[in-house]
DNA sequence: ACCAATTGTTGACACTGTTAAGTTAATAGC
DNA sequence: GCTATTAACTTAACAGTGTCAACAATTGGT
């Protein structure tokens, strides 16, 4: 029987390993129990990524993917980019919340990040949070979103948003006094209107 | 000789604990190191935390302790309602860059953190909260603010838009286009424009 | 068929959180 | 003062973990 490229048992070790974190959180995910799922020994993994951490990381990238596709659906549905922003944010949030583990997979885990930035991470992060920033630009040139500051701050502006609100709701982590389906468009409303307002 | 009440105990436990944090990071805190840094067995702090995650909630309620008088601090240096906004905005966030891992460990660990509420944490952080809250109230009160929304939903946006871009910013877990120190007071303004604008 | 490189296996090391059983020290009742 | 009780602590052990080194099997090229 002819193995697999390299890149193929790459996937399949990220598919075993995505299997255990869905099912049963980021405890789960163990070489042991990823090789024991793949029929094979708990150090051949080993070949594939060289640490525990390059695992996660390829996990994370994986999971950024994934949300820049939600968003990029969510912009099909709407040809206003003012709407499309609000979609694009909703979209996110909705993803974020959908899926608490996964999202925190991608930002709660503060390693040893800094050394080893992973190019693939970095270009994932990158793409996703483009998606926001074309969106933003468009809104501006057509005359929807008279910006205050250039797009680039304003998708910043954006997407901090998004992401606080979110992550503070992730796991019920901080007790709000207000809902979070009341505060979503708040955040977006209040943002779109503080960067149409005159300086 | 006699020893301390439980109370001291649990602080000494937790000192030990925080020491290892803040030289080495999370990864350092594990019972056995902090035994040996008070000088008794492995499984002694068991009397006193019923797990590793019963310690860590405990340090983390100490950490939004930490961030609270931090940004209590910040506002006695001013009187104007506004301008202690912006500067409980800019201090909690200060604080957040300076050190990275201790605001990791508040926002961080998504544990089991639903079962076992914690009092002393949930306590720790509607108070960190509330002090948002206060000074926004008192800057609509002052006629600094003329809000769209009601205090409480505002204080929650600033919180979440200051949480978001700092955490985004921590680690340097997200490569922005933009500068933090731009995008700071760019979010605070943001926010105080789009909430005094008109409806 | 042989060699080299890739891939997989086993054993081991140094850790970890956690529990159970046993030991010592301090305290309270009389 | 002596004892009974309880609290504090220690040791041993279990079941895991990431990681590495030595070894075996398998593959592809010539």
């Amino acid at each position: 029987m002819t193995r697999p490229q390299v890149e193929l048992r790459r996937e399949e070790i990220l598919d075993a390993a995505l299997e255990l974190f869905e099912r049963d959180g980021i405890e789960a995910v163990s070489f042991r129990r990823i090789a024991s799922r793949l029929d094979c020994s708990y150090s051949a993994p080993y070949r594939y990524f060289a640490s525990k951490h390059e695992l996660l990381t390829a996990l994370r990238a994986r999971a950024f993917r994934w949300i820049e596709q939600r968003m990029v659906d969510a912009i099909g549905a709407s040809s206003s980019p003012i709407e499309q922003l609000r979609m694009l944010a909703r979209a996110y949030m909705d993803a974020a919340l959908e899926r608490p583990d996964r999202y925190a997979l991608m930002f709660f885990d503060i390693g040893d990040d800094d050394l080893d930035p992973s190019p693939e991470l970095v270009e994932a992060k990158r793409a996703a949070l483009s998606v926001c920033t074309r969106v933003v630009a468009a809104a501006e040139k057509a005359g929807q979103l008279s910006l205050r500051v250039d797009p680039l701050s304003a998708s910043h502006l954006f997407w901090c948003g998004a992401h606080g609100l979110v992550s503070l709701q992730v796991g019920s982590q901080f007790v709000m006094g207000r809902a979070y389906e009341t505060l979503a468009p708040m955040m977006i409303d209040t943002l779109i209107a503080g960067l149409n307002a005159p300086p």
